[in-house]
DNA sequence: AAAAAAAGCTGATAAATATCATATTTTATC
DNA sequence: GATAAAATATGATATTTATCAGCTTTTTTT
């Protein structure tokens, strides 16, 4: 099993504010494991008593609505850490946590993250910013979802994946969704995210190669993402 | 100036949480002041430096979206502390905080609550407790906003708010909001949520008590908000 | 108290979006 | 490789919501 201390994905969150030590230990508790495309990591309800680390793949975020649709609140990759927020305020998740594509993951439990929150106020500052930061994101998407129409909530959506995951070699996103997930993601029926779809490929705004998308008018897409 | 030390207020937020000895500091340092019904706490983009602890009134906690409409993404009332995001993220604010009713706050300086976070473990993990449980709700919302009909969400606002706020001797909602306020809310245009809510008065879930006004069928309105 | 401004209300209409139905294409399974 | 299943696509229609216009009531200002 790997080591938490020669692993290069902790740089990338709050882990990276642990001594040499305090990884150590971390190392000795923690577990990895591999999650196959689809499957969840956790599910509503559940408690979770720990924290993941992904080491490799995308996690989709999500919260099932009243009326059963799935809304993604987040797409978590390589260096997210996920699950802290219902660790902290111990209580049973409140989110889904579903594999994208196959996932590789540690998991670190609850008592050994706590501790490092009362030892190590590096990490825990850390873990504030985190929180913080996502509280931003969330504000921003609450406007959003409030007062955008799906078509700019899409133009969005389309911008902020490439920024996140970035490109292939082809051009085109870095992640591989359904139609139903892009819906998702922008709250709305699949059938409504296709056909905005595909009247951005008629615009030709947007390409499809295969199953992925490229971006070719990054311009009209940012216009149309601020309502014009 | 009233002192922090026997002020009840702070055994509603993280504050409760600090020692005689830092509470002392703060009232040292801090400043009372009293905001006007419509006047600004702070507004998106500017540097707060510090921590507001509302003693009395109620704020509303909004941003402006692209199109020029504000959305309302929280209420904050006695016993609240505001601006600790952007204090802990050391960036300006992403929000306008705006008086609903006249305000009587604290301002607690930055430096003063980055100290009592540096030094005060309990402290430090209430502040990271309050913000898991906002980072909750905003999901929450997010779900609401994509998700909910206009109408679905108009029902649960109008619990939520007897919830938070309480009634009056008469029953009525313990807030008084305009109109728009209410369309802030909600996340939609001001007509709609006109209409909407006469509709409820006309199927007498609610009725108007002047400004304010009284839930009389919660069973039903609770209904609606579900989807019924 | 009169005038002006703001808030609240209602109707008509247009635009956005959901829903249902059905067809086509892609992917998985045997 | 044939078949079944799932995903994607498109049209027709219904529903929801926004917008615009005009009107009434309430509040503020003078």
């Amino acid at each position: 099993m790997s080591k938490c201390e020669q692993c290069i994905v902790r740089k990338f969150n709050s882990l990276k504010h642990l001594s040499k030590d305090e990884l150590v230990r971390m190392s000795a508790c923690k577990t990895s494991k591999i999650i196959k495309k689809g499957e969840p990591l956790f599910v509503e309800g559940e408690h979770i008593n720990g924290v993941f680390c992904i080491k490799d793949g995308i996690c989709k975020v999500s919260k099932m609505s009243e009326n059963g649709k799935n809304q993604i609140v987040n797409l978590v990759h390589r260096g997210d850490l996920i699950g802290e927020r219902s660790l902290i305020s111990d209580e049973v998740s409140n989110l889904n946590a579903v594999a994208l594509n196959d996932l590789e993951i540690c998991f670190i439990p609850k008592t050994e993250i706590i501790r490092d929150l009362e030892k190590n106020p590096n990490f825990t500052m850390d873990v504030l910013k985190t929180m913080a930061n996502s509280l931003k994101n969330a504000d921003n998407l609450i406007v959003d979802m409030a007062q955008k129409t799906v078509k700019q909530r899409l133009a969005e959506a389309l911008l902020n994946l490439e920024e996140k995951f970035g490109t292939t070699n082809e051009g085109t996103l870095d992640i591989q969704l359904s139609r139903e997930d892009i819906a998702n993601i922008i709250g709305t029926a699949t059938e409504s995210a296709i056909r905005l779809l595909s009247n951005l490929k008629k615009k030709e705004i947007i390409v499809f190669k295969g199953k992925d998308i490229k971006i070719i008018n990054h311009n009209e897409l940012e216009k149309i993402s601020h309502g014009f």
